[in-house]
DNA sequence: ATTATCTATAGATCTATAGATAATGC
DNA sequence: ATTATCTATAGATCTATAGATAATGC
């Protein structure tokens, strides 16, 4: 019992600068994507880390420099990753699950719970909707293509925020491919290139792309 | 210029309890939509009601007992006043306004406004979707017509999150009728009572209440 | 000796309250 | 005399920093 390493199971980690930096790192994700910008405190992300609060500041400068990083380093993958035919499907899907799959990228949920914040916030999350609202827009041949992208996204958007922020039933207990279905069907009027969801009750049959 | 009233215009209001009261319930509903809850401050909104901010604890309490009655006052009134078949495009058109109309009822833009903020606000989102929801879900025959309430919402929400809290273009700027025309053409398929828009240029004609 | 980590605290906000002041009605 | 209003400040957070401490590599 003497000589206990006093942390518990992080201890082996401990007293390595890039450990600490990336155990923030990921403490920040975890903490933004639950509570917000604004609620997730340094103190709460440093102890989750099981990092001294100081250090947050050492390696990161700011908090909202941390946010930053946080951002960067998922907020892409999705888009890099996805087809532009699937991209809505899978970031519905992503949304829906709400935190639940390891590892997904959680960028648009933690814009989400954190948009009254700040006027910094609001940019941010503009600058991931330019990004899929882009993608999105070539799914529609209209002169209306890049308002249709953005619409499509609100949806997306409005869908997470009421079901994983707000909680609102039945909505956020609904089955997910049940959710998917009728949101797909229903966007297939306003983005002519969306494939129709597989397994559709509504008798149309989805073109499934490649 | 000696005896000069030091607070201009609103110095004929001056000492009457029930006018002051007011003056912050039309101030708190301003800021509370400008700026959401937690960034407007009682500083804040006792200074642009023009009364001290000791009388906002007097005459309310608290700031989240003012926030209440601030949802309370306009919250319901749209939906008092607007039949079934016409709620999602009246509220639609008004989050489109955002704001410029005046006298809206801005009780969904202070909600998107101020969700990050804290559990109870969230709530109050909720209960005021729950409203909504239940109305939009009458316009559905189907045996999952609450959750298509719960999804024409989201859509709602998430076009006013979009336009008015994140600015994101070209939907921020788009014309409210071409916004609305994609939107409920769209949502046809999703509510099967929903009338469509009016001026339609898809070729359907809407189907006109009464 | 270097540098990762920790302690202690400055400094900036905000909500909320206690108690003093001043305008009105009688 | 009553009560609307104002002054001053308590008390609770939070981010951020300065300087001390302690673990590692040479």
């Amino acid at each position: 019992m003497a000589k206990s390493p006093q942390h518990g199971a992080e201890s082996a980690y401990r007293r390595s600068a890039e450990g600490t930096r990336l155990r923030l790192l990921d403490a920040a994700s975890e903490l933004f994507a639950e509570r917000g910008y604004e609620r997730a405190t340094v103190r709460d992300i440093a102890s989750r880390a099981g990092a001294n609060q100081a250090l947050l500041f050492r390696y990161f400068g700011s908090k909202r420099a941390l946010f930053g990083e946080v951002m960067a380093r998922g907020g892409h993958e999705q888009l890099r990753t996805t087809p532009a035919e699937r991209l809505f499907e899978v970031a519905l899907r992503g949304m829906l699950a709400g935190g639940r799959k390891e590892g997904a990228d959680r960028s648009l949920e933690v814009c989400l719970r954190s948009i009254g914040g700040s006027d910094e916030i609001a940019e941010a999350l503009r600058g991931l909707g330019e990004e899929y609202a882009a993608v999105l827009a070539t799914l529609s041949e209209s002169d209306t293509g890049t308002l249709r992208g953005d619409l499509a996204l609100s949806w997306l958007l409005g869908i997470g925020l009421m079901r994983v922020v707000v909680g609102k039933e039945p909505l956020a207990s609904a089955d997910p491919d049940t959710v998917c279905r009728l949101v797909v069907d229903a966007l297939g009027g306003l983005l002519e290139s969306l494939p129709q969801s597989d397994g559709a009750v509504t008798g149309e049959v989805g073109r499934i792309p490649e």
